[in-house]
DNA sequence: TGACTTTATGCAATCGTTTGCAATATAGAC
DNA sequence: GTCTATATTGCAAACGATTGCATAAAGTCA
């Protein structure tokens, strides 16, 4: 077949009036104009010639592209990929198209993308790299563009975000952990120029103070695995008593559990662990991973609709959704054991 | 700031000359075309304006769109978010950029979402979502759009493919299998609509034979750990000599061991297990999953490389790409142990 | 100096839609 | 039968870039 895909004016041309005709016969909001006999006639026409409509040339002409930018750090983490399943069903549902870029951490390289998605003309950006001070950021506003923060939030409050509510993650992580009866709780940070990092953080300490405990922090400078085996290493290290250990993240808990083996330390039995984020698969690592549940999906399409939003009304307000974190109990937490 | 986007036009104005030269200055193939001062001239002002070319403009003249469309069957398996990321590195690289769509497994959503992408006027497609006999792939044939399948082939030979060697990674499981010493092997097998259900199905009974021995084959309808639970429970409860099952994907192999745990069944004691795909966190579930290790990043990579060498060059031609898979030994298998 | 090539630039059409304005026709009012 | 309101449609200019063709200026050579 290969037809060379039919236009409004080979329609025009078919039925015997204008293309401009034919432009508001094919538009619901204009179709009123057009007589209806006529307007029939230019439907069928369209439908025989198998017209689709060319958004390219539309959007040149209403200076749009329908087309939203989404940053991503690292599309292999598993806690990505729900959340761009829940921009990609809401961004259809609006009337979008999710353009992904696995842009990584540097700023550099990440503005580096954006000029690419700004040559594109997308229509608005959804960033899930921010640091809590973000050149991106700015340079997004300095452009003009909508923008919205996902996951990660920046620490001035120049642009909506989508997260979850860290201080209430990570107190329940420690409330469960000392209503077990553990005293001796660590904290793997998550790095600490993220939001998820530096909030988390702060949320075990209050936590921690609320029971007149303190506790000890090391910080891992990425969200791998190895950074997380690494970082509970030293914790283990510097001080025998821990019983406990929450992560900022589940990746980094799969570290922490690898530090942990390689110590011939078990879990739980002789240290307790709490994750963050309930990514996929947690249920089945060994023992099953107790952490906060984020609905990653639902934050995605949050994001997303209040961005479609955002670009429709041209309103610029800074609103942001904090969602509730959950506490899921499995088998990587249990009370405190006498050692032998 | 929010400089409503420089033109080229309004770089012609500043500078004194047409557009057309202004253009030809910005467009390294054409620079030599104007002379060298005038050429710095126009450079800078564009600099000084903050130019960014307005490509909605250009590929309506040029009747491209860089975009490529990517259809995916199910964001949240963790498998595709490799491919993905291959995809949208290699992808980058040659100039274009992914719009991906969450396309589901039904035919008809599948081809809405398509619709939707040819309205972008997209240049291309990748799909990883395709059944042996595809309706979607004949659709985009008859439309010109050229396309290329990830992960699943289609049975009939009408585009190119990457995919992984199907019937290789099956010998590899059962090879291992066999030499443990197991001879009751079965199959958990995946959906035989899609091409790597049925190429493992084939693949597993080829190997069998090739040793002489029968496999019992029990097909789960999804690609999801309740349907390889559901498909384990009929395996195990029909037959309670099985030694050991190859799952046709890591997914299944999850649900495979929680039939087994619900049945108070040992893995790799009581019946050794192997997956296919080694999908990210594999090697920390319990027991740590011996596996078929498919390289898809890679995949990803290799696709939209052709997919883009096919647009570029108006080629025709149909190759399809079959990768080496590789067995991964972990503690999920073991040899047959004697029942108690 | 005249004929001829080379180099640098401008002109204008084009890609496929959309839309303000003008033009025509038809109906309704008196 | 004239006049105004209303309903349809056409016209043409955008949107921002690209490019074949024409043109002008400069350079080459005898």
């Amino acid at each position: 077949m290969n037809r060379p895909a039919a236009t409004i004016k080979q329609i025009a041309d078919a039925t015997g009036v204008h293309p401009s005709t034919v432009s508001r016969a094919l538009d619901p909001k204009k179709r009123h104009l057009v007589a209806d006999d006529v307007a029939t006639r230019i439907a069928t026409q369209a439908e025989a010639l198998g017209y689709r409509p060319n958004r390219l040339a539309a959007n040149l002409r209403l200076g749009r592209s329908d087309l939203i930018g989404v940053l991503l750090p690292d599309i292999a983490n598993p806690v990505f990929a729900p959340i761009l399943g829940g921009i990609a069903e809401a961004l259809s549902a609006e009337g979008y198209a999710p353009i992904v870029a696995d842009a990584g951490n540097s700023s550099c390289q990440q503005i580096t993308f954006v000029e690419t998605l700004l040559s594109q003309r997308v229509d608005g950006l959804i960033l899930a790299t921010v640091s809590q001070d973000d050149e991106l950021v700015g340079f997004c506003i300095d452009r003009g563009l909508p923008v919205i923060l996902v996951n990660r939030s920046e620490a001035r409050d120049r642009v909506p975000s989508v997260v979850s509510d860290d201080d209430m993650g990570m107190r329940l992580a420690v409330d469960h952990l000392v209503e077990l009866g553990h005293r001796r709780i660590a904290h793997v940070a998550g790095p600490l120029s993220t939001s998820t990092g530096a909030l988390r953080r702060d949320g075990f300490e209050r936590a921690m103070s609320r029971h007149g405990l303190i506790g000890v922090v090391r910080e891992a400078t990425v969200y791998t695995r190895e950074a997380g085996a690494e970082a509970a290493g030293h914790l283990l290290d510097g001080a025998d008593d821990i019983t406990a250990i929450a992560a900022a993240n589940d990746l980094l808990a799969l570290g922490v559990l690898d530090a942990l083996k390689t110590r011939g330390l078990r879990c739980p039995e002789d240290v307790s662990l709490v994750g963050h984020n309930d990514m996929p698969l947690m249920d089945v690592v060994s023992p099953p991973l107790t952490t906060v549940r984020i609905e990653h999906r639902e934050m995605g399409r949050i994001a997303a609709r209040m961005l479609a939003e955002r670009i429709k009304s041209g309103s610029a307000e800074i609103r942001h959704v904090v969602l509730r974190p959950e506490l899921v109990v499995r088998g990587s937490t249990d009370r405190p054991q006498p050692r032998a």
